[in-house]
DNA sequence: AGAAAGAAGTTAGAATGTCTTACATCGATC
DNA sequence: GATCGATGTAAGACATTCTAACTTCTTTCT
């Protein structure tokens, strides 16, 4: 009556690898429902274990959103340095490509994007992880401008760019670029505004 | 006529004004707590009433969030309006200073802000409401380019301005902006971006 | 004016959900 | 091979959304 869950073939009273599982199926409840629809009980259902045994695992269903946030910024992060990697550090083409890239995961996982910025989760380990995952595009625009270190300027010229793909991941995963009549690709968007905001033209 | 009489509060079993009254709750739970932490129950200790009175009125509890999500749309559209005002219409002045407002405006309600635009609430009312207030953006622009009637030119334009005021709306209620080190006033950067997206330098 | 109709409250309760406490089972260790 | 710690279950306290049936007040119709 147990899900299969290990190539091993674990079929008792233990799970084996239980917190995973309560992962994949909080991600998969964010994604089909949004935030507001998963619960612990429904995550339960799906691994096949009673409704107490999360708190093994994790102290609240806060904390298991957090780890779902985790895994989702981890992911990002890769992501972005994969979309950059084919270009020349520190090139126009890499920062445009990483953007892209940010747009790209938010339409990918739209409720796992969402709920990675939907509250205020205030802790560590997901401070450090969207360090790691801004730090990529501070580099990038260090390099552009020829700087060895992330500096003011850095800094200055960083955040308008994040801010402009941070703005059309929303609008796009809210279904407002139909809303607003937009039907030009987001390549070309992001391409262009980062040109305009980086280069000045 | 009952409405008049009835301001001052509950005196009798009939409440006179509950439907107002519970919206005005729900948004400050909103702002206190956040979309989540709104609950249906507290709403209706706070008007004073019993937990089934709200379904006279609202068919549900996100039809209670949508009276709210509708009444911030309003506010936005207005405020968005009044910025704008002083400056000439279709100056770059008048188009910047509608965004400063917008991002504003999710820094003094970032709890409604993030309803507004945190589900699929697909209904008609919401729709025509967020018509309503992109379309004052596109006027504008519509007038900076010299046009007379909303062309694929001026959504082309608009769209990413759009783009950036919501992104910084986000980052800023999300604390993002510490968390870049950007302690740039939000007028300046966006009086920035809204000048390279729009005039190309 | 007074009865009937309807609007807008209430109480009670079903269904679901979160989280705790006490207990059961299993794997590993000594 | 008995024990112990990790990990699961069962039962239940309490909150929440929403419905159903009843009550009270307002309005409207003769």
């Amino acid at each position: 009556m147990k899900q299969a869950t290990k190539v091993t073939g674990k079929a008792g009273y233990h799970h084996g690898d239980l917190r995973q599982q309560l992962v994949t199926a909080t991600r998969e409840l964010v994604e089909e429902k949004g935030p507001e629809g998963f619960s612990v009980s429904e995550a339960c259902r799906r691994a096949g274990v009673s409704t107490a045994a999360p708190y093994r695992h994790f102290s609240d269903k806060t904390d298991m959103l957090a780890a779902v946030i985790l895994e989702g910024m981890t992911e990002m992060t890769t992501r972005l340095h994969a979309a950059a990697a084919p270009f020349p550090h520190g090139s126009v083409e890499g920062i445009i490509a990483s953007g892209v890239s940010y747009v790209a995961f938010a339409e990918a996982h739209p409720g796992v994007f969402r709920v990675m910025f939907s509250e205020d989760y205030k802790r560590e380990d997901l401070e450090e992880a969207g360090h790691d995952c801004y730090g990529g595009l501070l580099m990038q625009v260090a390099a552009y401008l020829g700087k060895t270190e992330v500096d003011e300027d850095v800094l200055k010229a960083s955040f308008p760019l994040w801010t402009f793909v941070h703005g059309m991941s929303f609008l796009r995963i809210d279904g407002k670029a139909e809303f607003a009549k937009m039907q030009t690709p987001v390549e070309d968007l992001v391409a262009d505004a980062t040109r305009r905001l980086l280069t000045g033209r």
